[in-house]
DNA sequence: TGTACATCAGTGAACGCGCGTTCACTGATGTAC
DNA sequence: TGTACATCAGTGAACGCGCGTTCACTGATGTAC
């Protein structure tokens, strides 16, 4: 396939220059991000992104994208894992979303503190709109009262907070003794505190014992 | 006092270029912020920040410390007007940290969520460990296990998660239905959302009626 | 009260740098016939 | 199968801009005597 040989034609330059913006992104922040370094990381002149993305929001929009795309896979890869009653479902979701930030903290940083995607692009908004979704139907079937027409439920607002409030705070470090726990150790206080937010079926049983 | 005519020395200048960060900041993020445009807003050469913060990262970090300072200042104001019960106190530093979040939002994230600040530098850890360590004692005081010495127990990453991630999502303005809400309306909804991750104490009623 | 002097705060010109953008170009690819 | 040509992807030099930093300076302030 010539692999080694430089070719004038790249191949595939524009998923090459989004797994370059990613590193970038990982070893620069997304403060001091630049097209021209990511140019340079992938090995081509620093107007080519430009064919592809056209400027630096517009790189920086699909990347967050892809990102938002990530997540979700994130949440389902944890759901397959866990078992089936809604409750376990959706605290898997949870535990995805958390896996995901911590294992992407710059990336995750620019989907949701960064204005410099574009976050009214119509491909970011499905992509951000499918993950969250996500979320608000596993927290429906577990018992959650959950409307989608742009209003947020006690219920939603509740499990997204707690989620996305674990993610950040670990992902950016502020919690470090959690962090560097071992994972299993971790997954189970994770799993106790989001379960402290889901809707308690009235004759159900909590879903996680208390303490 | 003189006060229209133009002096050579400031007489206050270091406060007035932290007036002026903080509205740069809100005016154009943290991403596009240079110190020259904050000396061209507070109406003073270019090389005058020098005297006071010595780089860009010093003025933002002596602004995030500010920043802190001003989360805590919201918490306690929340708690004076709330009843003396100690689940209602913890609700409500949880509230005034929202408070927070919505009043500054762009303050916020440059404190939580940029790399510009130094976040190792001594006035912002103590600035940072103040404001958290606050709420860490209304959850201690709540019934809540809140071990000091590094180690982030369930109740406390559980408070501090649920009050983050209201304030990050809502501050960004990812729960607009939830935002734009009156605000008797929304600290009530809030409130609730809160009262969901504070401990139950063995014999004790929760602390606030679920749904 | 007055004078001399050190210190401090702010000025403004100059610098070098990395940035995004533009543009004429060139090499490769695909398609029509 | 071969040839011509349009289209596309990437190049590299050039540009203007705003940035942080440096530096000799100057105006104001405070203090010692």
């Amino acid at each position: 396939m010539d692999e080694g040989r430089p070719r004038y034609h790249h191949g595939d330059l524009r998923a090459a220059l989004l797994a370059a913006a990613e590193a970038e992104l990982t070893a620069t922040g997304v403060e001091g991000f630049s097209l021209r370094a990511v140019a340079k990381r992938a090995g081509v002149s620093h107007a080519a992104p430009a064919h592809h993305f056209g400027d630096t929001p517009g790189l920086l929009t699909a990347l967050a994208a892809e990102g938002f795309g990530r997540l979700l896979a994130c949440q389902t890869r944890r759901e397959r894992q866990a078992p089936v009653d809604p409750a376990s479902q959706v605290i898997a979701t949870g535990l995805g979303y958390v896996d995901f930030a911590l294992s992407h903290p710059a990336l995750f940083r620019l989907m949701f503190a960064s204005d410099r995607p574009d976050h009214e692009a119509p491909d970011l908004r499905a992509a951000g709109g499918a993950a969250i979704g996500h979320l608000a139907e596993q927290m429906a079937a577990a018992g959650g009262t959950v409307r989608h027409d742009k209003i947020v439920t006690p219920d939603m607002a509740a499990a997204w907070a707690i989620v996305h409030g674990l993610a950040t705070l670990i992902g950016q470090g502020q919690m470090a003794s959690l962090r560097d726990r071992a994972p299993d150790d971790r997954d189970a206080v994770l799993a106790g505190i989001i379960a402290r937010v889901l809707p308690r079926t009235p004759g159900g049983a909590d879903p996680e014992p208390r303490r």
